[in-house]
DNA sequence: GGCATTTTGTGGACTATGTCAACTAAAGTA
DNA sequence: TACTTTAGTTGACATAGTCCACAAAATGCC
């Protein structure tokens, strides 16, 4: 029952991670993804050359919305698609050299951001907190 | 630097308690306050009543969007101004008994999501979530 | 007291994101 | 072949975020 403050604590902490990154974004986000794009590119940093279906799911987002998304992106020359030999429905979606750089400062501004974010955490319960998330989410995503 | 990886789990977490509500909205969320509505009306139970100044600093939105989100939620009666005595340009907001009925069925939907999210944790584990949360958030808000 | 400045809340305009439904093309399947 | 499912696209609409300008009340400073 009182778990759901841990809701708004959650939704607080994002808040925080968007105003920390967007007090910035003018110094890096030079292409203007946005929050959408960036946590897309990011994704695809850990997925390597995932399908557009997979990929939908993992950010959890609609997949027309991911439509919009990938292309936006790919006419910012981020990102690049390739039909499937094997299935002609899929189109797998992958970073493209300027989409790989475009991370690098992408992440280092983000935790630069996340690491001001949690100062007064130590690193050993900053681990026990992403081992936790990590935990949560392992399951399968619902959908 | 591998910081950035929080950041998409605090995402995916945050979506997943999303999709669960929302798969569960029509049963509960008679009044059609979305998901902004209902973090105001958490949060508003958690402060008793604030100005909608503070409000606004709490929940980290503009100020604008809650001017607009109060107005919703008055109209609903769920919610209630009230002009402070002392000075003529705050107002008070506060839950009515609608809105504090609101909010139990409210916070009993969140928590039993957050319960099924959180399945693979233990209640200890739980608390540390929470606690390292909270610890990171106390500081001063940004802004 | 008068006057600039700050604070609180409101409103408008615009963008971004989320959601839903319809639709195409390609597989899978009986 | 006919039916169903899957991947992706598109359109329409709803919600939320951002930015800017504004009014009214307070505050601070001569």
């Amino acid at each position: 029952m009182q778990d759901a403050e841990l809701a708004l604590l959650i939704d607080r902490f994002m808040r925080r991670i968007h105003f920390g990154l967007q007090s910035k974004a003018h110094a890096f986000d030079t292409e203007k993804v946005g929050p959408g794009g960036g946590i897309v590119l990011l994704t695809l940093s850990d997925m390597g050359c995932p399908s557009l279906h997979e990929l939908t799911k993992q950010v959890a987002r609609d997949k027309s919305q991911m439509t919009r998304t990938i292309r936006s992106l790919e006419t910012k020359g981020l990102v690049k698609r390739k039909r499937s030999p094997d299935d002609a429905r899929v189109t797998f979606v992958s970073l493209t050299q300027d989409g790989e750089q475009a991370v690098d400062t992408l992440k280092q501004v983000v935790s630069e951001t996340i690491g001001e974010i949690l100062n007064p955490i130590s690193e050993a319960e900053e681990n026990v907190l992403r081992n936790l998330l990590e935990r949560a989410l392992c399951d399968a995503m619902p959908k």
